[in-house]
DNA sequence: ATGTCGGATCATATCCGA
């Protein structure tokens, strides 16, 4: 099956684009973020039409989050728990014999901002969930936008950016206790060495420069057995038939439970 | 440092967050 994650920036400006990019990937699982819409305005009766139905977690202009599935997705969790007054940042549905994840992660803005140590809290509040609903010991996929570069060849500048926003110690081990939990990058151990990005700022011609970030994991568990193949879609990163494209690619993995 | 987006608002311009 075809797994994938992808923070659309806004789904309603987003939705003819999204409707082009599932044509051509024809993906059977997509973890979705930044929705930037309430439950009620989500264009179900348009996705649907692709054949995808929706679990949705939304909220008014900001975060929000959804699993996109072939088959109708149950709902497991809605929010993190603990968490709710950081927004829409969670959603846990069970798709056949998968348990798929939608993360949107705190930005955290840069480190003296009071937000960088509730996103640090944020995470901690993740691991404890994770780590209570046993997610790693069932065939899973915790996937999105973390907000976090886990190496210095996830940066197209680390050098420059050492100790700044996304490139700290303390977001790195937060990220790290995810993976301590029972969770594998799924891209990173397909691609060891290769630097490839995930997300590039609208401004300054970053995608043109390639100055970008790897941000957006697909994290699987033990149960996940193999992964035939899996990509960022860099060319959903470009306009489509004259579309603004997300600020960040999807991510899609072909895998085996 | 910040050239662009999406969304909200006492809206047709300005803000906020990313």
């Amino acid at each position: 099956m075809r797994v994938a994650t992808w923070n659309v920036n806004g789904l309603r400006s987003r939705l003819d684009f999204v409707k082009i990019w599932l044509r051509e990937r024809q993906p059977d699982v997509v973890a979705l973020q930044e929705l930037k819409l309430e439950d009620d305005r989500f264009p179900r009766a348009e996705l649907e039409a692709e054949g995808y139905f929706a679990a949705v977690h939304g909220q008014k202009a900001w975060n929000g989050v959804a699993v996109l599935a072939r088959e109708k997705p149950d709902m497991v969790q809605s929010g993190l728990p603990g968490e709710a007054e950081f927004g829409s940042r969670l959603l846990t549905a069970r798709v056949g014999g998968l348990t798929v994840t939608s993360l949107y992660c705190p930005n955290g803005k840069h480190v003296e901002h009071e937000d960088f140590q509730r996103k640090l809290a944020w995470f901690e509040s993740l691991s404890d969930h994770l780590e209570a609903t046993s997610m790693s010991t069932h065939p899973a996929i915790v996937c999105g936008d973390f907000n976090v570069c886990p190496q210095g060849i996830d940066s197209w500048n680390e050098a420059g950016k050492a100790g700044k926003i996304f490139h700290t110690r303390e977001e790195r081990r937060s990220f790290q206790n995810l993976l301590a939990l029972g969770f594998i990058d799924l891209y990173r151990r397909q691609h060891p060495d290769r630097q490839a990005f995930s997300w590039w700022d609208y401004r300054a011609g970053s995608f043109h420069r390639n100055t970008g970030l790897r941000i957006d994991f697909l994290l699987g568990s033990s149960g996940v057995a193999e992964v035939r193949e899996i990509e960022i879609d860099r060319e959903f990163r470009k306009k489509q038939d004259g579309l603004t494209p997300s600020d960040h690619a999807p991510v899609w993995a072909d895998i085996q439970i």
